[in-house]
DNA sequence: ATAAAAAAGGATAAAAAAGTCTTAAAATGA
DNA sequence: TCATTTTAAGACTTTTTTATCCTTTTTTAT
């Protein structure tokens, strides 16, 4: 809807993170995708990512994984959302117009504008572990039961 | 941003196609196309399709073009937004869970909500007539000058 | 040391979106 | 009727997004 593929694989599998790991353990990105329905190879790059980015961490070998500090979990989605995404969707005109602005503003500007903001505090104020707390109380699942 | 690029031109077409023929003429797609900067063969894709689907009007020949007629002309935005790129942006899960709903919804569930909500609304009380008049002001420009 | 477990990296493939080109059909006017 | 203008249709190419596979590196445990 408003993100791309792999961003919703990504704030999926943070979730799922965030979850298995409460007890500061790591969790394999085989196991991430199983339970959060998402392409394996492919989420495995965004997370890869993700962790070179320092938005999430990862340790190799066994007993290694996927995981969140405390620092992390507590960063608003929207850094998640733009390392993976960018700020394509929270910037330029929704017309498309080369020159739209305040100076010269196409005929939905400002009508955009609330949107977008509402969208970007959304993404601001929430944090990964709030995601995971709401998870952990059983209201969504992450895959088909 | 929240659109297609079919659908961006096609909405910098209608405008432009409103504005050239206010005194019921036509407006061919080469003219279009170098007045709103958009790719004229892929653009009259997108303006024949939407010509089929009766959003605007079309006719062949000398003199021809594409124009609207005045009931056209006064249908929301939305019509024409919904017939290029159908309703994905307008429902769905944000972070697309296959389950999510009133039932159980996901964590951005109601945070997204009346984002979409207000994308709607504002789509569906905009006229097409309403961004031609914009630009007849000359408040802003469809390409650059 | 060696085997196993895991992420990291690179090359490649498939699918979807964006864009081009060529021909056909319709309408008009001479 | 014939040439011209314009949309319509279809095949094709390119680019971007999504996805897979294979190899390497790091880490751990035996």
């Amino acid at each position: 809807m408003f993100f791309s593929k792999g961003c919703e694989y990504a704030i999926r599998a943070v979730i799922y993170i965030l979850n298995e790991t409460a007890k500061g353990g790591r969790i394999g990105v085989k196991s991430i995708c199983k339970n959060v329905e998402a392409p394996e190879s492919f989420t495995a790059k965004v997370l890869q990512d993700l962790s070179r980015r320092k938005v999430i961490s990862s340790i190799k070998g066994p007993g290694g994984g996927f995981f969140l500090t405390e620092d992390q979990a507590n960063k608003p989605v929207i850094n998640l959302v733009k390392a993976v995404d960018g700020d394509q969707i929270f910037q330029g005109c929704g017309l498309g117009l080369a020159q739209c602005n305040e100076a010269s503003p196409c005929p939905l500007h400002y009508e955009f504008k609330p949107i977008r903001d509402q969208l970007v505090k959304v993404l601001s104020q929430t944090k990964m572990a709030d995601l995971a707390s709401a998870y952990s109380k059983g209201t969504f699942f992450l895959k088909v039961e």
